[in-house]
DNA sequence: TTATTTTTGTTGTATAAACAACAGAAATGT
DNA sequence: ACATTTCTGTTGTTTATACAACAAAAATAA
């Protein structure tokens, strides 16, 4: 069922909506007109040149946020799961289109809201309007100091330091050695922006050296 | 002179503090106790590791966010100037310390101002710390977008499409094809991540074939 | 189960970029 | 004005990666 009611716990622990009290965040979502959109594997959530201006929230699911390059080449700008925003930025800069895609990479849940429609009716002067303010504004910090790591991921020289640098992030971030990668090897290529045979093959190097060990997308870093 | 009231007018007219009455910028101001801090050439403003309380607005000069890569290699984020903020997303995010480096390159002057100071004191109540925090989550959006553009520049195949991806965004950013470019050579290189010789014989090559001019930082773009 | 499609790994070859070393130009200091 | 330092452009060589083509494995469908 994708009714608003059986989201009702997890919308009210996602970082949007971090510290509201049930009265203010049942407002809101009436105010803001939320409701839930499903999305089939390979779906276009957002494309390129879209005006946005809702707030979307991954309820189930997951989402690659990628670009086209000018001459059809992809490029995964970041890989997005239950509890993420979607083009946050694009609707705190006014009058900008979206320069990205975004797209479901499985059957994803995601609820929507009318911030527009909400913000010049109550002209940000409600009290759950400004937690929200600064909830989004803890969000887009975070996904700023995400996308400064993944400049560092991508701009590392060679595919082996690429690799390492990723892995170790993702180690870091699951606070331990061994952990799953959402990329399958495609993705993966595409995200860290290098050929995908040519990863592969560095990937068995590694492995064969002792640097790391893999089985699908289960990996472990050994020191 | 480096007096808050000589750059009084620039201030109120920055992203950060627009939209606010005097009295309400002054009063921030003060609450947030305000202070114009000088940077030489070269200084480093924040490095790595750093945690960040305060809001920094730079009011003249030229700073580089730098990240050193595993192995000592530069790698530069963004280059800012007069009227951007400086690590905006590690005030955002709390308990995070700084990934990046900011370096002033030229001589630099800096606002700053004690934002957990202030914020634990007027418990978000005040009008002003609205306004604020509003502008805060417009200027986080617009940085987002930009390092997007960043990764779009970065992730072309070949040194000529980074050239022509950058120095395209460039001319748009400029709204002309005529523009010019902050960066010197050696910077670019690192920005775009590319060998600088190679990337001088690059734009040399591009130059040759009519498709740009150019002269020191001086830009065009020839269709 | 078997057949079909998708994903992943392997290899050889062509190509682009890093690197090193240097020369000339421009900027800076004295 | 001169000396010195910094910046930019040029070239040859080495090295890593993209690309193509294919094989093996895994996942999916029939």
């Amino acid at each position: 069922m994708t009714k608003l009611e059986n989201f009702y716990n997890q919308i009210k622990n996602s970082p949007v909506f971090f510290g509201m009290s049930d009265d203010e965040l049942k407002g809101l979502l009436e105010c803001f007109n939320a409701r839930i959109r499903k999305y089939e594997k390979d779906e276009m959530i957002i494309r390129q040149g879209d005006m946005i201006s809702n707030i979307y929230l991954i309820l189930e699911g997951g989402v690659n946020i990628e670009k086209d390059s000018y001459w059809g080449r992809r490029i995964i700008i970041s890989r997005l799961g239950k509890n993420d925003n979607l083009a946050l930025s694009f609707v705190g800069s006014k009058d900008v289109e979206s320069s990205v895609d975004a797209i479901a990479v499985e059957d994803t849940l995601v609820l929507v809201l009318s911030y527009e429609k909400c913000t010049s009716m109550c002209q940000n002067a409600c009290t759950r309007h400004k937690v929200l303010i600064n909830n989004l504004f803890q969000i887009l910090s975070k996904e700023n100091i995400e996308l400064i790591q993944k400049i560092e991921n991508v701009s590392q020289k060679t595919i082996r330091d690429k690799l390492m640098t990723y892995l170790s992030n993702e180690a870091m971030k699951n606070h331990s050695n061994r952990f799953e990668i959402q990329f399958n090897r495609q993705d993966l290529a595409d995200y860290l922006n290098v050929d995908r045979s040519a990863m592969s093959f560095e990937l068995s190097k590694l492995q064969k050296e002792g640097l790391i060990s893999y089985n699908k997308n289960r990996f472990e870093l050994l020191s």
